[in-house]
DNA sequence: ATAATTTGCGTAGCTTGCTACATTTTTACA
DNA sequence: TGTAAAAATGTAGCAAGCTACGCAAATTAT
């Protein structure tokens, strides 16, 4: 009898994003905005919402969302690109750029922790089957491209 | 240099999440209520709504939702215990029974397309570290009372 | 028997995900 | 050139996750 992969996946990705949730409190950010912050962060250039929508596979409205939420604490600010201003570039802010060190360390040690008694092969082996599984899944109507930028 | 689990996770729930509620679209399922209405059909009594908070590993709040939208639907029917009144017995209706045979099949479906390009290996190996996984996160420290005494 | 605690559920208000529609700016082409 | 299409973002409204608080019924303790 075939394991029941949705449900796991939904009660993992519950789980994972209260567990992560919870490790950042602390530093007033949730799972979803930690993340967005260390993809801001990492980037040379200040990028738009539209690469966050592409880097997280999420909706428009979606980032706008947590981008408003991450501007009203202070972490970010919106400024319209001089070249082209549809385009609104996202510019941390320096209350943004002291959050990276704790940032970065928890959100590692709450990913050690989910992967805590995984041999390296095993690690390894979940990242592969995670991303052919997100592939499997991912020819959708909406969002397509995600082949770009896969950033380390 | 460990993978992002963290973000991998994030990103498969979503799109599975999408992926089911896009294949139950057609029975006016969501993926959340498809799951609920399986484990449902398939208890010998009808449950109550700790059951489910349970089983899914939710806070009541949400199981609360999730119930009163599909009893709207007209898939159940919530109907006090005669033994203990303070507990809401949850009846599957003709037209959530009627559900069963095809949400079923869909859900499988979209399973299987999930893991499509996985050998048997791999497929029990995926099931098995989310499992893991899973327990990692605890399980249970997420939802388990919080009765702290803080004692020194 | 009565008071206190526990248990099951509900509501309010938040974040984060979505779709559908609107707006503005850029690009493309007839 | 001028209009149409495309692209980037915003807004409204919904589902589903959470915490915190409240209430009624059941259970336990005094």
């Amino acid at each position: 009898m075939a394991p029941r992969y949705g449900r796991l996946i939904r009660v993992l990705g519950n789980c994972a994003d209260q567990a992560m949730t919870n490790a950042l409190a602390s530093m007033e950010l949730t799972a979803a905005q930690g993340h967005i912050m260390g993809f801001i962060t990492h980037r040379a250039e200040p990028p738009c919402p539209r690469d966050i929508e592409e880097a997280f596979q999420l909706s428009h409205p979606t980032v706008s969302g947590l981008l408003s939420r991450l501007e009203q604490k202070g972490f970010i600010e919106m400024r319209p690109d001089a070249q082209d201003r549809r385009c609104k570039r996202i510019h941390l802010l320096q209350k943004g750029r002291e959050l990276d060190e704790t940032m970065h360390r928890t959100i590692l040690a709450t990913e050690e922790q989910l992967v805590q008694n995984f041999t390296e092969e095993e690690k390894a082996q979940f990242a592969d089957l995670l991303r052919r599984a997100i592939d499997n899944l991912g020819g959708h109507p909406c969002k397509r491209k995600h082949k770009e930028e896969t950033q380390t």
